[in-house]
DNA sequence: CTTGACATTCCAGTAACTGGAAGGTGTATA
DNA sequence: TATACACCTTCCAGTTACTGGAATGTCAAG
């Protein structure tokens, strides 16, 4: 199948489906006569491993290990599974993070509706507490 | 004061305050006769603005828009405090996903741990399953 | 006089792409 | 046959918000 078919049946754009290819994730698959890239069903087995673990938020680093360890015939299960776990952590610490966040922007968000919004000098305004905050 | 004051009143290192100076989002301040930068409490304001609205997670093309109009002498609050509330529907929006994202994680690793961690080819463990991941 | 902590500039790199130009290919239609 | 159109190619540059590092200058203390 071409770049368009592969892009559709992975899920990632044919932009990135060459960059991937240039950086090395991706092998360079077959040619057609001109010059056309043909990708195979193995080829779609891998992109969608890659696909996969990028929507799991692993990085082409950690998806690069990953990849040499199956190229290599190592199983690259146990590896996985701990970055799993791993990944899992951080993102739950973004999440409280986040969380954090949109609290204060909320709470701002209604502090700020009751101040005047032609306050040149920001001296009464929202933009006078976004100066004052330090992260609280 | 000298950068690393500045840095320390302002939360920003040294090295991103420069960087903040060459995009134009702080002003150059004085130089000493040494060529050392010397700031000001007007400096200060300004920069723990920047801090401020950075750690609310407004990207520098939307604080320079604030930046501008404060220098323009027009009023920021109005577009501030929609900018605020903007922001907080997207953060609630991240949060979903990541929520989404790590039930997916937590799923997967508790499945993974019941699968064999050296199965090569991948056809029966949790490299598997990320292959096959649509989303869900 | 040297050591150390600061300061300066400038260039390059990061992550993961995306945009766009310039040009080749393949097929359907007027 | 001409041409319109979608699709493919490569390559270079830009994005975001910094960070790292080299080479060099300044200043105070011991």
């Amino acid at each position: 199948m071409k770049i368009q078919e592969f892009s559709q049946q992975t899920g990632l754009s044919a932009k990135t489906i060459r960059y991937y290819e240039s950086i090395g994730i991706l092998r360079s698959p077959q040619r057609a006569p001109n010059g056309y890239r043909e990708y195979s069903e193995q080829d779609l087995e891998r992109a969608r491993f890659v696909a996969g673990a990028r929507s799991l938020e692993l990085s082409l680093d950690e998806i690069s290990e990953l990849l040499a360890m199956q190229d290599q015939r190592e199983a690259p299960c146990r590896t996985m599974l701990n970055q799993i776990k791993h990944k899992a952590e951080q993102i739950n610490e973004r999440i409280v993070l986040l969380q954090q966040m949109e609290k204060d922007l909320r709470k701002l968000y209604k502090l700020g509706l009751t101040f005047p919004t032609d306050d040149v000098d920001g001296k009464n305004c929202i933009c006078h507490l976004v100066k004052e905050r330090k992260n609280n």
